[in-house]
DNA sequence: AATGAATGAGTCTTCATTCAT
DNA sequence: CATGAATGAAGACTCATTCAT
């Protein structure tokens, strides 16, 4: 990915967004940090903080898409991937730095009466579960099997990032498989 | 609980949070809608937003832990508790607008930087499971299961809580159960 | 009148808009010139720039009756009040700046997809065209003569306020009466 | 006139800054109505909106001059030609919108500091006066009764045309004959 | 001749907080 | 205890303009 003005941007808020949420990050924050005067963010961004946000999302939706199909392209059986998924994502909590959260929550969440991002948040995680359904069932699971495990993957991946940022440790999600495969 | 000014600042203020995050909400806001007038807040917190926010924190703290009491002390098994815990929750989430998340989270993840938030966040959540392992054990569990239990219902409680606000549907906590004893 | 902050704001403003125009000036000239500090602007006015042009319209408005009712009070005939009036005018041109033009006009034709800024400059235009005829129905004219005198005074005053401003030259205010009387 | 990319600036910038002013209108708005690309306008009027907007009032100088002509040229008494010029104004009043103003005031006094603006506004004022009395005087009056009586016509027009836009009436402007010559 | 990216000073507005009464 | 005025830093956003291509 190139590094233009636009893509700096969206890193950037990306990564502010994520630690302190929409609300808690201000423009000038992102502009200081990504070193981008004020006045080319309206040229990419027309509708401003908005617009941002929601290519920020999309970004992250697709890091996170990349993430969950190397965890399972990788993977013999569904546990398996399952676990080096976690195993993935807390790599990248210590990454990102233990405030972290889940980005999409994050970002589209601050907004709660902006239809936008309503519709957007609910169409990337419907997006991951049904792209977990696709490997659980590639790897042997009954479609049944495979709508609930990967139901189950969700919820608890976005509980467990609650819990990890919380105790600032990312072990809380390395152990989640346990909770999955050995509840 | 009296009607004072102070708690009416209480209640408004955690209700506010709950749906738009620490940072989304004004003390302008939470001034209008609880008819409170300007300079009164400074006399009831005189550290202004951060302790209305610890304020709101440990009132919705209690909140939840008088609901799970609830919740277990009628049941005949643990299955039965969690059961009827999350349909509680259900009806709060309907209560409170679709757009209400965990309240704690909400509010005192507003400030990663803030240690006394990042502290109390971690504390709630601690005594929340530790309060489930103990209607566990005296349920019947052992301590190692109660322990795996209780963990296992925080974490499916907080992923669920994002997904029925993603998907605005407080059915998704509804058959939380599924995952916990189906799985 | 009190030398209050509110009123100072009023007054800076109407001055200021009377010689830009409402789009023509930014509220922090009016905050410098008035020596209000920025944050008190929004505790007079909450509905900011909106409130105190409105404001601003009606201090203008009310002065404007004031000298209206002075010009004509003291008048033997309305030929003779209306006269007083124009030169009444030239001096408020005078003083005001030859760049100054109807303060009401320049202030509320500044938005015009405001309704509120609409429905304003038509009430305050119809209440002086009232009072003139008030006048000139008291000084003897026929009703119809009187609406009629009104009317012709008010289009003659805004034309002839245009024009002094053109050429910067309070002379075109004081020889409007030939225009009305002796055309 | 050709279709070219200057004029299509000069007449969308004529149209709008009639309704709004000259401050009231920003290039960006110019440039999305015309279909103009960003960089282009500076090729056009290196001086940016301030040559713009002496290009906007010299093409509303032409055509109101061209108006006059029409009006006073099919006409066999000045009064005819009056009457004539005010029904053609109301006419453009509705087809430019009910907010719309003389459109020379309304770009000219923009910028009261603006020394080019103040001569130019002031010329071609003197230059429609001197217009209307050529046409009084080949129709049959006096000098001095031409002058007076173009200089009447003027300043009922200015007016007539801030009751016109205060009413969102045209007929406001049809009415003004009975003033000049029924007064 | 034409263009889209870049630019930073400027716009209006909201913020959490302090103060005098 | 209670309150409305005061405060200036910060908020998001728009502006007219310049520049390299």
């Amino acid at each position: 990915m190139e590094r233009s003005t636009k893509n700096k941007l969206i890193w950037t808020a990306a990564k502010l967004f994520q630690e302190k949420g929409f609300n808690g990050v201000g423009l000038n924050e992102i502009l200081t940090v990504s070193g981008v005067p004020k006045g080319s963010l309206y040229h990419h961004f027309p509708n401003g903080k908005t617009d941002l946000a929601l290519a920020a999302a999309g970004f992250v939706h697709g890091e996170m898409t990349r993430i969950i199909d190397e965890a399972f392209g990788e993977a013999t059986s569904y546990r398996d991937g399952a676990t080096t998924l976690f195993h993935k994502l807390a790599k990248l909590f210590e990454l990102m730095g233990k405030h972290s959260a889940c980005p999409v929550s994050h970002i589209l969440f601050g907004e709660p009466e902006n239809a936008d991002f309503q519709k957007r948040t609910s169409e990337v995680f419907d997006a991951w579960i049904a792209q977990i359904v696709g490997h659980a069932e590639r790897l042997g699971e009954t479609p049944d099997a495979a709508r609930a495990a990967a139901r189950h993957l969700f919820v608890v991946l976005q509980g467990g990032w609650t819990l990890a940022r919380a105790r600032q440790d990312s072990y809380e999600l390395r152990r989640l498989p346990e909770l999955l495969f050995d509840g």
